[in-house]
DNA sequence: AAGCAACAATACGGCAACGTATGGAGCATG
DNA sequence: CATGCTCCATACGTTGCCGTATTGTTGCTT
């Protein structure tokens, strides 16, 4: 275990409080103590706290992200199987909390606003390719893939509405959904 | 201009503030200096901050969630036409910057996120009334009120998929949008 | 007029968090 | 060995906010 800290450190372990707790609880002397040092080294590295939130937002957006990516990358078979897998992947294995604390924390500061919209965007635009290459028109598509990614990212916002959970029935619920996404509108 | 304050003077300004910046900016000494008094005002009437906290979600769960329910109470029409106006009435009217900080402190804080799923439980259930006296499945009516609720709060959660905003465009949008979610799905 | 109750001001103690200043400890390099 | 660089510890000043204690003001009631 090695005890000499460096920059990447405090910007993953800011990362892991942000997705435990929120961005409020980032402070600079829970984050030295998590890493068992005193804040006479995050100052060495940092500025002041609002350079490591810089960061900690630089960070997320280039690795954490294409995760997200990486995983739904190859996919194969019809729309439908495309949208259920991703789906099914990111119900399953996405981190909820830290998109949950990203989210909020966009909300309130600008930046990280910009940052959030930037990798929404991303992710809307994947899935409207999808559609797109399907058939679909460009606003349609575009509506489309809005409403997934809505769905995606706010049902699990409400736990209430989040029922069944991990389930048969969930997966069941789920490829309805995308049996009504990718129905075309009858005239 | 009455000078005197009474319990739900503190209770709105502290929603206000709470819609403006925030439930972490619903600070005691903050709101009595937007009251114009001091906090030994706020002390007289609540034990803590806490107190108010709690008393804030009360009144938002009673007063404002009334609001919501009573602008789309008289319905009339089709299903479309009823999703329809429901849409124009919440993309209008709706202030979505109480919503956003509702549900941002809902996820850190226990007692607020029961409140909220709460609210969102009966915003899905008038929804899905709607879907079952058009003749779908429980299942079904679950699905798309769902899908209905997670967009209307999540499209507005991310700026950047909000275009085109209060433009006719947005509403044709919301048009497909409903055309869509009522669509029944083709064997 | 006296007294009580509702509301508010002032002053204080305490803590948590930021940021600074300064002084090491350990290692590398000439 | 001496010097310097990297990384960390300690101590301190400051600010913002919570909550308490005490006293003051206003107005109603008897």
């Amino acid at each position: 275990m090695k005890t000499i800290k460096n920059k990447e450190d405090w910007i993953k372990e800011g990362l892991e409080l942000l997705r435990e707790k929120g961005i409020h609880a980032v402070k600079v002397e829970v984050l030295a103590c998590r890493l068992g040092v005193t804040k006479g080294s995050f100052y060495w590295y940092f500025q002041n706290r609002d350079a490591l939130l810089q960061e900690m937002l630089g960070h997320w957006e280039r690795v954490l992200t294409d995760d997200v990516i990486n995983a739904v990358q190859n996919l194969e078979g019809s729309l439908r199987e495309k949208l259920s897998t991703i789906l099914t992947i990111v119900d399953d294995h996405m981190d909820e909390n830290i998109e949950k604390s990203m989210t909020s924390w966009s909300f309130r500061d600008e930046r990280a606003n910009i940052v959030v919209n930037r990798v929404v965007r991303n992710r809307i635009d994947f899935m409207k390719d999808l559609f797109i290459k399907d058939g679909f028109s460009d606003e349609d598509a575009e509506l489309r893939a809005r409403l997934m990614h809505s769905f995606v990212a706010g049902d699990r916002f409400y736990p209430s509405t989040c029922e069944p959970k991990n389930s048969s029935e969930r997966k069941k619920m789920l490829q309805s959904f995308v049996a009504v996404l990718c129905q075309p509108v009858k005239k």
